[in-house]
DNA sequence: CTGAAAGCGCTTACAG
DNA sequence: CTGAAAGCGCTTACAG
């Protein structure tokens, strides 16, 4: 136990045990010692209450054992469920994660950026904004990244993503299936998300001979409501959404509850992403799960790749996303228009 | 910009300003150097691309402006908005934050207490495990440490804290004075706030001369449907039940809809926490809500206070919750029992 | 196997 | 105001 107040160095284990701070390390990072030392270390370690000072282990071994974590705000629960997962694969590798919250702001990135280079990070892992996007490939970092959730298909940098166009193609595909026609969209109009679900909705729509609508708002849940309510007053009110976000998901909800419409016959919804409470409102909600685990988890397996071949060409990884069907989708009433 | 690859050390700023390190030392930290060169050494720093190298910095200050926080999940959509608030918090001061996720297990606390005292953390945040709770008095760590959400009364340490059994207690007056008498708990079995919330609920019942009738449970919102399935398969079946984590709602609202019961005239319930969600399922659910912003602000505000007075007594703060009231407890038919 | 010594990149008395 | 020097707590060649 430390007594003193001041926690042991590695000078006074070395001292309580009679060897030199050489022994001590090699004992540490279990280097060729003799057992009669190892045994001496070992005990002064237990009596001193020693721990080492990773401050002083990062500098002197030049590696920090840190990798960065950057994304726009964690209470998000696609950013909740992806850090954790990161969280665990790098302390199951003995690293450290750096968090920040960028709040969707470029200056709050740059300022993380160099908070990274101070930290002398492994790697960073980082959801950029659309402006931070765009000037990445122009910085010139220490340390590899490799982008999540957004990405642009130009960029040098190692990406993992979802196939955010084939997704929302999915929904659209769920919704035709299901007799929906007039399928209007609500994409969130800060992340490359929005824009490749919207390229996704768009195309299929179009596929299938039907117009697309869609409009692009701040991710917000009154956004989408504001949107909803106004769009289901005028001529031709769509049957259907398809969101980008959960947060629209609420929107839509609250907008249905307000103009007193039933999901899914007043109004069938579809959209982003499967949380847990998704199930629970009105008859459920038909949503795309993206697998969030295996997002952390690749992201870490592509950046330790990177460590380890600095100069392969970049990659990245298209994960695909799962439409999880529910009452918000119902077959469309024949009767209907 | 860094060409060499490796990134540049105050020892290059030096020479390339022409000046000792002491002098660029100073520069970067506001002491007092001429105007002249100043303007030298703030120019090498852009010429070099220079970045303090934040461990060699800890370890010469000794201390690490860091703070940890060990929750049991961020996940927990109370302990994400608390951790959001710590961080920014934490950031406004000029330091980092360590954030460990115990996942309720006592070993991986012990772990990442551990994990703290290399890092020579400044201080801890921590919303310990029962069994750790009673170990930790006995612990000398080398920080001080704030608890939050969990407390045990007679603790040494620093709290912020809701106020679980008032909390408790408004939920029962609330459902008592909407005409419901059978109300039913259901408590979390691996944290001090589930039993200060059935204290609460056990004396607001017995007070208004009601009989209490409580169970705890492991947090899961599995276990939580699987109890009330049976429980109102039961002879005198519960009105309403009163719950103690946003899990459990979930569990009751699934158990409703699988026993095709409604809220709340079939079974009405109320709990904690106000999270986005809950104002969207069914009817709405009546929740108590915890000012999550601050108790993130007032654990690092008490962390700083305990830094500044380390022999202070120590204090707990304990914060009221709001009760919001929503359909989930509309006043009972009178017809009922 | 073991120890003495150098050095990671900083800050901070100590002189001048 | 400025610089030379010591030292934070480690690890790692270098000798032996």
């Amino acid at each position: 136990m430390s007594v003193s107040g001041k926690i042991a160095s590695i000078k006074d284990v070395a001292l309580a045990a009679g060897v030199s701070v050489a022994t001590v390390s090699r004992v540490l990072s279990n280097g060729p010692v003799s057992d009669a030392l190892r045994k001496r270390v070992e005990d002064a370690v237990r009596a001193t209450g020693y721990r080492p000072n990773l401050s002083a282990r990062r500098l002197r071994s030049q590696h920090s054992q840190t990798i960065g974590l950057v994304v726009s705000d964690i209470r998000n629960p696609f950013f909740t469920a992806v850090s954790r997962a990161v969280e665990d694969a790098a302390y199951r590798a003995g690293m450290r994660v750096i968090l920040c919250n960028s709040d969707e702001n470029p200056e709050r990135e740059e300022l993380y950026l160099r908070l990274m280079q101070e930290e002398r990070i492994t790697g960073l892992i980082f959801a950029p904004t659309r402006a931070m996007l765009d000037r990445l490939d122009g910085l010139d970092l220490d340390f590899p990244v490799v982008l999540i959730d957004r990405n642009a298909p130009t960029g040098r940098h190692d990406a993992v993503v979802l196939d955010n166009p084939r997704a929302a193609a999915l929904l659209v595909e769920h919704l035709h299936a299901q007799g929906y026609r007039r399928i209007a969209g609500l994409f969130g109009n800060t992340s490359t998300t929005g824009q490749e679900r919207h390229e996704g909705y768009q195309a299929a729509m179009t596929v299938r001979g039907l117009t697309p609508a869609a409009r692009f708002l701040a991710p917000h849940a009154d956004a989408a409501e504001a949107a909803v309510v106004e769009w289901m007053g005028q001529r031709d009110r769509p049957e259907a959404f398809i969101v980008s976000n959960s947060l629209f998901l609420m929107g839509v909800v609250k907008a249905a509850r307000r103009l007193k419409l039933t999901i899914p016959d007043g109004i069938a919804v579809a959209g982003f992403d499967n949380e847990p409470w998704t199930e629970l409102v009105g008859p459920g909600l038909t949503v795309i799960e993206q697998p969030v685990q295996d997002i952390g988890q690749s992201a870490m397996a592509l950046l330790f790749e990177r460590l380890e071949a600095p100069d392969r060409p970049s990659r990245r990884l298209v994960l695909g996303g799962t439409c999880v069907v529910r009452g918000s989708t119902a077959a469309r009433m024949a009767d209907a228009d």
